[in-house]
DNA sequence: TATGCACCCTGAAGTCACTAGAGGGTCAAG
DNA sequence: CTTGACCCTCTAGTGACTTCAGGGTGCATA
């Protein structure tokens, strides 16, 4: 199977498959005679795998853990369940920090009653003097 | 006001306020005999903006079209309008698929019942033969 | 046989919004 | 005169790719 048609089954792009390789999170498959890459049914399969952690939000790196995890069949599942839950906690967190922005942006906008720019509310929140959002989360931000 | 000094007051570490000058969001300020940086109020107006901006969630281009329109009062409001209605719809599409994600982890967590990864169900849903995700967004993840 | 076209290759640089580090200079206090 | 906080520039690193330049391969068609 050349780079191209693995790319497609998998619904990735051809350079991020090569950026897999580069990286070191798929191994490097054979090449043909015209130097292109071979690739083989574990290479599929681990590429599927990789393409379904990060279509749950798994940083590459919790990918690789989940990958050694998936090889040693004797650990704990615990481990998985772990990074999964440690993975959970941190979509939770961020979505509580998107519903707190949302609601602040959402208030600007409705305070908006259109006009010129000389009375635009969304501006004036946002110049000095106006009191900074109650609820900023400063120095950390949407990681 | 030095560079420290006006980090503090905006809550922005010093080499933020640099890399700001640097592609050009802040105007570079006069310095002192000792090549320190001396900013003035108009330096320290044009953070506190970009910063509550920022808070709100904005890209740096976006803040960089905020600030044009703000400076130039005869234009209509409705721009700024626009931009931010854009970005929280941008917004409300993150907590959208965020909340998805965040229903297919949490129930790969609780079909997790412990013991050796050979049953690990989460694993199991990541490995080919395992139906993908039926809400899965493919190719546009956490822009 | 030539040519077009889809596909493949490498290596380097660009994206976003910073952050970190090296290696040094300035300035006020003690 | 030294200590320490602060400042300077320049460069490179982060994550997860994407894009680009400059080519090579392989198959069908004129």
């Amino acid at each position: 199977m050349k780079i191209g048609e693995m790319a497609r089954v998998t619904s990735t792009r051809v350079e991020t498959v090569r950026y897999y390789e580069q990286i070191g999170l798929l191994p490097p498959p054979a090449r043909t005679a015209g130097n292109y890459r071979a690739y083989d049914e574990d290479h599929l399969a681990r590429l599927s795998f990789i393409r379904r952690a990060r279509d749950l939000g798994f940083s590459l790196d919790a990918v690789r853990e989940l990958l050694d995890l998936a090889n040693d069949r004797i650990a704990d599942c615990a481990a998985v369940d772990a990074l999964a839950s440690q993975h959970l906690a941190d979509i939770d967190r961020k979505m509580v920090d998107l519903a707190r922005l949302r609601e602040r942006l959402a208030s600007l906008i409705d305070s908006c009653a259109g006009g010129v720019i000389t009375d635009c509310r969304i501006l004036e929140a946002l110049e000095p003097g106006a009191p900074s959002g109650s609820t900023a989360s400063r120095g950390e931000r949407d990681a």
